[in-house]
DNA sequence: GAAGTGCTTTTTGTATGCGAAAAGCTGTAT
DNA sequence: ATACAGCTTTTCGCATACAAAAAGCACTTC
């Protein structure tokens, strides 16, 4: 949007380093575009399938189509849209068999990073997977989905960080969000055991039990790949939550 | 069966179905200079911390600066430069830290997809990882460096392509070749070995065996990081055979 | 009436232009 | 001589302009 230049003066050399935050860059114009994007994407304002014309896209967001090109590209590469060469983007389409892929990939990244995170966790560390724990059961209780799955992915991602790979929790970040694009729509009848495993996984990384958190979290990785399928069957028209 | 989603308007009856392959398509030039880019990156000519100038590419490729903004921007993405805010390009700089979590979450995933090629190979798949593995080995006799890596690669991808998983297939390919990068300059002191670990590979999928073929990219994997870490630290490692 | 062909419209791909931010340099004052 | 301030240069980020390709439509023809 709007990001008048409000005076952001260059700190001098006199001010204290610890408080000189860099301060807010810029903010290339074509990241917010990718966000905006990818949650039009996100909530199916965006129907998989349609095609996204940049100069509408760009009257729409308020910006030229440059910056929407750039942030269309870069939602290629990371498998939200597809770019046919002169024809434009087109929301990607989700397979049953790329779904099943993208389970099996988590699945396996996923097992690394609670291993990893099980070697590495300090009490810190586990203070605040407790926390998440607590906030996701939380919102079990209250049955609201967006929480609830913000809360699932908020955990899964400082598991991931605490496996200090960064590589490894950027491609978990990457996958879990396509994963849970394609799942949402039937995320409800899993949460209350998807909790329970997560309880498990905790504990194990709190013990400092590296194969049995690996474990765990495969069993818990495999379990939702399993509640896809076994869902898959139904084609659900529109869930309410 | 998935079939073709939509409106893809069945061919003429007059012409083969089989024959009609799709023409070549423009060729983007974006991807043209991503492919160019890339190559000077891999093979040293733009030095890591070097910094990118968009409009001398530009000049020096011979197009605009937007096909190289393009091509620059999935870069980043693809891990090879960093774009800072409003500073530009400027070559990745891989650090050890970095190198080894590459490693380790290739000894992952290239595990995974020994194991799934393990279970789908069909005769003309191992037909074909016997073709490559010949091809290495010759390539091995006449020391050619180049073409070791690339037979080594061209293996990898191979039992990537028979996991029958796309997803996995296309990440190993981005984590591979990144690790190529930095592997490069030292990957020829370990090529015998290498080799004789991926005939083990190749018998063990062909017989079908999951666990063993799992089992040995695993250690082929790790042995490969080993070696990354013991000569890093440039010691008199006199012969590691 | 149906099929094929050529034209028009739409949309992408590439190039260029312009303003702004950052880095580098020079001159001056202490 | 050094350090700071202000200016200049460089380079990016975004917008716009133009050309080429593809899709859609109407017209013609058999």
């Amino acid at each position: 949007m709007t990001s008048s230049p409000s005076g952001r003066r260059a700190p001098r050399g006199s001010l204290s380093a610890a408080a000189t935050r860099r301060v807010e860059r810029p903010a290339p114009l074509r990241q917010a575009v990718y966000d905006a994007l990818l949650e039009l994407i996100v909530n199916r304002t965006l129907a998989p399938g349609q095609h996204l014309v940049e100069a509408e896209l760009a009257e729409y967001l308020g910006v030229s189509r440059q910056p929407v090109r750039e942030a269309l590209q870069r939602l290629q590469t990371d498998g939200w849209v597809d770019l046919r060469p002169a024809q434009g983007a087109f929301v990607h389409t989700p397979t049953e068999e790329e779904a099943d892929q993208l389970l099996a990939v988590r699945s396996v990244l996923e097992t690394y990073s609670a291993k990893l995170a099980a070697e590495h966790a300090t009490a810190s560390d586990v203070k605040l997977l407790r926390k998440l724990q607590k906030a996701g059961e939380e919102a079990l209780v209250t049955a609201n989905v967006e929480r609830l799955v913000k809360a699932n992915a908020d955990l899964h991602a400082a598991v991931a960080e605490i496996s200090r790979n960064k590589v490894l929790a950027e491609m978990i970040g990457l996958v879990d969000r396509r994963v849970r694009w394609y799942y949402t729509p039937i995320a409800r009848p899993r949460s209350r055991d998807s909790w329970n495993e997560h309880a498990e996984l905790v504990a194990a990384i709190a013990e400092g039990d590296a194969d049995r958190a690996g474990e765990v979290m495969h069993r818990h990785a495999e379990q939702t790949r399993q509640t896809y399928h076994d869902r898959k069957a139904p084609e659900s028209s529109t869930d309410s939550d």
